[in-house]
RNA sequence: GCGAGGGUUCCCGAGUGGCCAAAGGGGCAGGACUUAAGAUCCUGUGACUUAGUGUCUUCGUAGGUUCGAAUCCUACCCCUCGCACCA
C-alpha cells in the first residue's frame, strides 16, 4: 500500500476551498438549509477531539444538504465573553481581549485544518462591540417592554470570583471554578430579565416534535408547572396568598410555614418571638449552602396565628428553614397528614396531625384530631375526604375543583398555576461581558441609554484586583445623563454570557448589519435553524433562553418563527483515554491536530464517526484508527487501478442499494451505519476489474463527506468535474437494485462457508472442490466461479446433478438440494 | 428521593419480536505470500459434533407473555448523568 502525503492534499484543498469561496453562500438560492453547531467558547487550551467529533458530525451533514442541492447555511463564530477567559486572563497577567484574541485565532487554524465547510466570511466574535451592541440593544427592548427589571434577593456569591453566581454555576454548594470555595448567599440588587413572562409558550413545545424527548423532559421539569389554588390565610388581619396544590386537603392544615428568607418575615413575629427568630434567621445565615441541605427541617414560632379561610380555624404560624422564599408566596400552608414534610416538621415540634383524606385501601378509621405517635408517615396519596366539614365523602381528585370552586366564590382564593422556573439573573460584577447600557442620574434616577449611544463599549484600560475591575474604572463610570445631561454614573454590571447566545443564530444571517441587528429579509429566509447539534447538557439553560429570546424577538415583529430550530440533535461526549470528561486539568485531552498529523485529518473523521451512534458517550481509543486508515489507503490504491468502463449488473446494484440506505443513514444522523456500507461496497467494487464512471463517482460523492480531502483528491484524478464537495448527490434507482442478484451472492457465501465448514472439520488437507448443483442453478455457480476459486483458494469443478459424465466417487451428488449444492472434496 | 439514559459475545460497539450465535471495527489464532519479519490477502474466533447436519449455552439477574424474545411485560441488582425539601 502507498504511502499517502495526507498534508499536502489537506492544505491544497483546504486552500482551493477558500480561494473559489466553496462554501459561501447568499439567500434566496432555492430551497435552504441551516446547520448550526453550538458556537464554541474560545478557551486557551484550543480545541480537542472532543470538539472535533462535534464539528464533524455538523460538517458531513453539511455537505450531504448542500450536495443534495440545498442552499445551505454553515457558518461559525465565536462566544468569546466570559467569566473563565477573565480569569485565565488574570491569571497570565494579560488583558482578556488580547487572550481571547489568541485563542480564537488559534480555534480558527484549528477548525479549518479540519476540512470543515464553513462559510468563513460570516464568522463573528460576541466579545466585539459591532455585536454585543446588540445584546444591549436587545436588553433595552426588553426595558421598554417591561420585561427587565431590578431587584434585592439572595443571590449565589463567590467570594473568590468576586461575582453572583447562575445556580448553574454552583455546584453542591461550591463554585464552579472555585471547587473548593463556599459558595455564600448574598442580599443584592440584580437585574433580572422576566423570562417568566414567556413560561407558558415555553412550557409548549408542540412545535419542537424534533427535539430529543430527553431535551424536553428536561425542560419541562425545569419548568414545573403545577396546578393548584392560591388560598388566602389571614394573619394579623391582613391576606397572606399562600399555594398550594392540594386544596382538597385544606381542612387537615395545622400550621403554617413562612420560609425564614422571607422578605416580609418581620410582619409576622411577635415581640415575645422576636429574639427567637432572629437568633433562628442568624443561625442559618451562617451556615454554608452545604450544610443547609443536609439539616433538618427546623423552624420557630413567631408567635403569630392565622385563620385557615375554609374552617376559620386558628392556626400558628412558623418560620422554617424548609421553605423556599421565591416561590408560591414564600409560605406553606402545611398538612402533616398529607405531606410529608409537614409531617416531619409536626413530629418534631409536636404539633398536630390531622387526617382528612382517607386513603387508599384503608377503611375510614378512627379520625383522631390529636397528635398521633402511631403514624409512621404522611398518606400523600388520593382518597375521599373525612374530617372535612361539608366535603366528606368526596374523592379527593374531585374535591379540589369544588374547595376552589368554594374559595373563590367567598374571594378566599382562586385556582392557578405556579412554576418552578425563576427570573433569568443576568447581571455580573465583572469585566469580561456586554456592560448592561443603564445610566444612574442622581436626578432622573435609572436611565437607560438611548439606542443611538449604542453600544457602551468595554473600557480597555481596567486594573484587574479586588473585585470589578469596571468600578475603578472612572473614564468608564463617569458619564453624563442622557436626559438631563448632569452628571451620572454608569451601571458596571455586565451581562450573563448566556445573554450572548441567545440570539447568536439570527447573526450569522446578517453579521455585518450596522444598521440593524439583522436584515428580517435574511432571517426570514434562512430561519429557523434546520439542524442544531450541541450537547445535551445545555438543556435548561442555553436551550431555554435561546427559545425565549426567540420569542421575544418575534413580538418584536422581528421574527415570523416560534423556535430557534426545527431539529435538535445531542452528541455524545467523547471521553479521554481514562473514561473521563475531557479536560485540560484531567491531562487526558486528546488534540486532532496530534491524530491527523499521525493518519491525516480524514482518517481521523471517518473513524469519529465510526466508533459508534454519534448520539452516544464512548471513549476515545487510537486502537481502531488504524482499520480507518487501511480502508482510505485501499481506496487511494484501488483509483490507481480501476479502469472506467461498465459496471457488471451486481455492481449496479450494490451501487444503487448503497445510495438508496447511506442516504437515509446519512439524514438519521446514523454515520457509523453508513460507513459500514460505504465500506461493503468498496469490497464489492474491489473485486470489479472495471467500473462505469458513475457509478465509481457515485461511491466518491459518498465518500467526500466523511473524507472530504482525500476525496477531492481522487475525484480530479478520475477527472470529475469542478469540486466534489459541490457535486450532485448521488441518486438511486430502485429497479436496479436486483433481488436476485443478491439472493444469488447469499447462495455462493453460503456455499464457500460450506466447503470452509468441511475443511474445518476433517482438519486434511484438500486440493480439489466438486460441487454438483441443480440444472437449473448450474448457470448461477458457472458465473461465479472464479470468485469462488478465489474465495475457497482451491481448484473447483462444477456438475449439474444430471450431467451424464461427472466426477462423483462417493455419490454425494444425491445431496444437492435447491440453493445448496453438494461438495465433493478431494 | 425524583427524573433520564444504559448494562450485548475477549474489547469497542450495531441490533428493539422470527432472516440472530448476534453487523462492523479492534485484538487474538491459523493459513497464503515472503529467506524472514512487517505489510497485504484469506479464514476462524460460545461449546459439542471426523463431511457441510444437528444439539446445547449466551445478550445485567430472576420470573412472565408468545408457536417464537437480546428485542415485549414484571420485579430486582449495577453503572452514568441531570434536579435536588417547588408545598
Amino acid at each position: 500500500m502507498k504511502e499517502i502525503n495526507f498534508k499536502a492534499i489537506e492544505k491544497k484543498w483546504q486552500n482551493k476551498w477558500e480561494k473559489k469561496k466553496c462554501f459561501q453562500v447568499k439567500e434566496g438560492k432555492g430551497k435552504k438549509f441551516y446547520v448550526l453547531e453550538m458556537f464554541p467558547y474560545p478557551s486557551g487550551s484550543g480545541l480537542h477531539m472532543g470538539h472535533a467529533l462535534n464539528y464533524t458530525i455538523g460538517d458531513i451533514f453539511a455537505r450531504f444538504k448542500r450536495m443534495q442541492g440545498f442552499n445551505v447555511l454553515y457558518p461559525m463564530g465565536y462566544d468569546s465573553l466570559g467569566l473563565p477567559a477573565e480569569n485565565a486572563a488574570i491569571k497570565q497577567k494579560v488583558n482578556p481581549k488580547t487572550y481571547t484574541e489568541k485563542s480564537i485565532k488559534n480555534f480558527i487554524v484549528q477548525q479549518k485544518s479540519l476540512g470543515l465547510s464553513y462559510d468563513w466570511d460570516r464568522m463573528f466574535k460576541t466579545h466585539d462591540p459591532d455585536y454585543y451592541k446588540w445584546d444591549q440593544w436587545i436588553f433595552l427592548k426588553m426595558f421598554e417592554k417591561g420585561l427587565v427589571h431590578k431587584k434585592q434577593s439572595p443571590v449565589n456569591w463567590c467570594p473568590k470570583c468576586n461575582t453572583v453566581l447562575a445556580n448553574e454555576q454552583v455546584h453542591n454548594g461550591k463554585c464552579w471554578i472555585h471547587d473548593t470555595v463556599e459558595v455564600e448567599i448574598k442580599y443584592l440588587n440584580q437585574w433580572y430579565l422576566k423570562i417568566t413572562d414567556y413560561v407558558e409558550e415555553l412550557n409548549d413545545f408542540k412545535e419542537l416534535n424534533k427535539w430529543p424527548e430527553v431535551i424536553k423532559k428536561l425542560q419541562k421539569n425545569w419548568i414545573g408547572k403545577s396546578y393548584g389554588a392560591e388560598v388566602l390565610f389571614e394573619i394579623n388581619k391582613e391576606k397572606w396568598p399562600v399555594f398550594t396544590t392540594r386544596p382538597d386537603t385544606i381542612y387537615g392544615v395545622t400550621f403554617m410555614v413562612v420560609s425564614a428568607q422571607h422578605s416580609r418575615l418581620k410582619e409576622l413575629v411577635t415581640d415575645e418571638q422576636k429574639i427567637e427568630v432572629e437568633n433562628f434567621v442568624d443561625k442559618l445565615n451562617s451556615v454554608s449552602e452545604e450544610e443547609i441541605e443536609q439539616l433538618d427541617k427546623q423552624g420557630v414560632f413567631t408567635g403569630s396565628y392565622a385563620i385557615n379561610p375554609i374552617n376559620k380555624e386558628k392556626i400558628p404560624v412558623y418560620a422554617g428553614n424548609f421553605v423556599l422564599a421565591d416561590y408560591g408566596g414564600g409560605m406553606v400552608m402545611a398538612v402533616p397528614g398529607h405531606d410529608q414534610r409537614d409531617f416531619d416538621f409536626a413530629k418534631k415540634y409536636n404539633l398536630q396531625i390531622k387526617e382528612v383524606i382517607s386513603g387508599g385501601n384503608r377503611k375510614e378509621t378512627q379520625v383522631s384530631l390529636t397528635s398521633q405517635p402511631s403514624l409512621k408517615k404522611a398518606y400523600i396519596g388520593e382518597g375521599v375526604l373525612v374530617n372535612s366539614g361539608k366535603f366528606n365523602g368526596i374523592q379527593s381528585k374531585r374535591a379540589i375543583n369544588e374547595i376552589i370552586r368554594h374559595l373563590e366564590k367567598r374571594k378566599l382564593g382562586k385556582k392557578t398555576i405556579n412554576f418552578r422556573l425563576k427570573d433569568w439573573l443576568i447581571s455580573r460584577q465583572r469585566y469580561w461581558g456586554t456592560p448592561i447600557p443603564i445610566v444612574y442620574c442622581d436626578n432622573c434616577g435609572l436611565v437607560p441609554i438611548p439606542e443611538k449611544d449604542l453600544p457602551v463599549k468595554l473600557p480597555e484600560r481596567v486594573k484587574f484586583g479586588k473585585g470589578n475591575p469596571l468600578e475603578t474604572s472612572s473614564s468608564f463610570i463617569n458619564t453624563k445623563c442622557p436626559k438631563c445631561k448632569g452628571k451620572a454614573k454608569r451601571e458596571t454590571d455586565t451581562m450573563d454570557t448566556f445573554a450572548n447566545s441567545s440570539w447568536y443564530y439570527l447573526r450569522y444571517c446578517d453579521p455585518q448589519n450596522k444598521k440593524n441587528i439583522f436584515d428580517k429579509k435574511k432571517t426570514d429566509y434562512w430561519c429557523p435553524v434546520d439542524l442544531y447539534i450541541g450537547g445535551k447538557e445545555h438543556a435548561c439553560m442555553h436551550l431555554i433562553y435561546i427559545r425565549f429570546y426567540t420569542k421575544f424577538l418575534r413580538d418584536l415583529g422581528l421574527l415570523k418563527i416560534n423556535e430557534p430550530s426545527i431539529r435538535l440533535f445531542n452528541q455524545g461526549m467523547l471521553h479521554g483515554l481514562d473514561g473521563e470528561k475531557m479536560s485540560k486539568s484531567k491531562g487526558n485531552v486528546v488534540l486532532p491536530e496530534k491524530v491527523s498529523k499521525k493518519y491525516g485529518i480524514d482518517t481521523a473523521r471517518l473513524f469519529l464517526v465510526s466508533i459508534a451512534s454519534p448520539d452516544k458517550d464512548v471513549d476515545w481509543s487510537e486502537k481502531g484508527i488504524q482499520g480507518s486508515l487501511k480502508f482510505i489507503k485501499k481506496v487511494f490504491d484501488y483509483f490507481d487501478v480501476v479502469k472506467i468502463g461498465k459496471s457488471s449488473l451486481k455492481i449496479q446494484s450494490k451501487v444503487n442499494k448503497t445510495i438508496k440506505e447511506i442516504t437515509q443513514d446519512i439524514e438519521n444522523l446514523r454515520y457509523n451505519l453508513g460507513v459500514i456500507k460505504l465500506r461493503q461496497l468498496f469490497e464489492n467494487l474491489e473485486q470489479e476489474k472495471e467500473i462505469a464512471r458513475k457509478d465509481l463517482e457515485s461511491f466518491l460523492k459518498i465518500l467526500s463527506v466523511f473524507c472530504p480531502h482525500v476525496s477531492e483528491e481522487l475525484w480530479e484524478k478520475i477527472n470529475g468535474k469542478g469540486f466534489i464537495s459541490l457535486a450532485k448527490w448521488p441518486v438511486f434507482y430502485e429497479r436496479k437494485i436486483n433481488k436476485k442478484l443478491e439472493k444469488q451472492e447469499e447462495q455462493i457465501e453460503k456455499l464457500v462457508e460450506d466447503i470452509y465448514n468441511i475443511l474445518s472439520m476433517i482438519k486434511e488437507k484438500k486440493k480439489k472442490v466438486y460441487i454438483y448443483v441443480l440444472p437449473n442453478e448450474k448457470q448461477i455457480y458457472l458465473e461465479n466461479i472464479d470468485l469462488i476459486k478465489k474465495k475457497i483458494r482451491l481448484s473447483l469443478e462444477i456438475f449439474a446433478v444430471n450431467d451424464k459424465i461427472k466426477y462423483d466417487p462417493d455419490g454425494k451428488s444425491r445431496k444437492a438440494k435447491p440453493g445448496k449444492p453438494a461438495v465433493y472434496l478431494e
